[in-house]
DNA sequence: CTGACATTTCATTTTTTATTGAAGCACTTG
DNA sequence: CAAGTGCTTCAATAAAAAATGAAATGTCAG
C-alpha cells in the first residue's frame, strides 16, 4: 500500500515536538504584537533551528505558501528579526532568527504605540477645540475629562523612553 | 421627494463632531488592546456624553445592532470601563463611562499580558526537556537560545508589577 | 399571573484579514 | 542571450472575526 502523493507534497518532514512548542511559542507572542501567524510560524522554526533555512525549506516544513513565507521574512527582516547569511554555493537566501528579542518589544513601542499615542493627542487638541464651542453644561463636562485623558496619555508617552531603555538593555 | 424611512431608521439622530473624535480615538486604543470596534464606539460615545445612556439609545446613536451593543457593554462592564446608574422611573439600565483610564491597561495586563508570559515560560520548560534529549550540536545551540528567552521573559514579567504601578497611581 | 419591555444569547450573515499561487521580475549560469 | 532559479507581488480565495437580529430569557408593573 502506497501512500498518497498529496499527501507527502507539502510536509516531506514533520516538525519535531521542540520545533511545535516553538511556533506555538511565538504564534501567541507575535499575535500580542499585531502580527500574524505565520509570521510566528517563520521565527518560531528559525528559533530552533540550529543552521540557516532557505525560504523554500521553510515554505515546505512548514507547509505554508510561497507569499506566505515571501512575506513573512519581509516583515521579520522589516523589524530586524530575521538575517540573512550568505551559504557559499547556494544562490537562495538562507536565513537565521536574530536572538535580539527586544528588537520586536522595540518595534512595536516605535512603529505602533507611540505613533498611536501622538495621534490620540492630536485628536484630544482638536476636541478640545470643539468642546469650547459648546453649551456651558456639555463643555464642563468635556473639558474636564478631555483633561484627564490627555494627562493620562502624557504620562504613557513619557513612560516609552524608559520602557524602551528597560528592554533594550 | 420624500426621503426613505430606511434611510433614517438607524441614525434620527447623528453625531456630533466631538463625539465621532471621541468614537475613532478609542477604536484605535481599544483595538490596540485587542478590543472590537463595536466596543471603543460605545466607550467613545459615553467618554464626551454629559449623561448616562441606555443601550437602545447607544444602539441608534451609533447605528450598532442589538447584539453588538449588549455585548459591547458586557465587555466594557466586565472590564470596568463603564458603569451602570440607576435612574428613576426609568426600568432601562443607563451607562456612564468608568473615566479611570488606566482600568483598561490594569485590565489588558492581567488577563492578556501576564497570562501569556507564565505559558511562554510554562513552554520553555517543556522545550528544555525537550532539548535534553538531543544529539549535542543541536542540543547546545536550543540550551543556548532557550536560557535567553527565559531571561527575556522573566525580566519582561518583572517589570509587570512596576508598569501596574505606574499606570495606576 | 399576564403582558410589556429590557436584555442576553447564538445561529446566520457580513465584513475583515490572512493565505494562496500564478504571473512577472531579477539574477545567475552555461 | 536563453533557460533556469529564487523571489516578490497581487488578484483571487479561504479563513477568521465581528455584527446582525430573531428567539429565548429575565424582569418588572399592574
Amino acid at each position: 500500500m502506497q501512500v498518497a502523493p498529496a499527501m507527502l507534497e507539502h510536509q516531506p518532514e514533520s516538525l519535531s515536538a521542540l520545533e511545535v512548542e516553538s511556533i506555538e511559542l511565538f504564534i501567541g507572542f507575535f499575535k500580542l504584537i499585531g502580527l500574524q501567524k505565520s509570521v510566528g510560524e517563520i521565527y518560531g522554526l528559525l528559533f530552533v533551528s540550529s543552521r540557516a533555512l532557505a525560504m523554500d525549506e521553510i515554505m515546505t516544513r512548514l507547509g505554508i505558501s510561497l507569499g506566505a513565507a515571501s512575506q513573512g521574512l519581509k516583515v521579520l527582516r522589516s523589524v530586524g528579526a530575521v538575517k540573512s547569511v550568505y551559504m557559499p554555493g547556494d544562490r537562495r537566501d538562507h536565513y537565521v532568527a536574530d536572538l535580539e528579542l527586544s528588537k520586536f518589544a522595540t518595534a512595536f513601542i516605535q512603529e505602533e504605540l507611540k505613533p498611536r499615542l501622538d495621534r490620540a493627542l492630536e485628536r484630544i487638541g482638536t476636541m478640545e477645540s470643539l468642546a469650547s464651542g459648546m453649551e456651558s453644561g456639555d463643555r464642563a463636562t468635556a473639558e474636564e475629562r478631555l483633561e484627564r485623558l490627555k494627562h493620562w496619555l502624557e504620562r504613557g508617552e513619557s513612560m516609552l523612553p524608559w520602557l524602551l531603555k528597560f528592554l533594550v538593555k
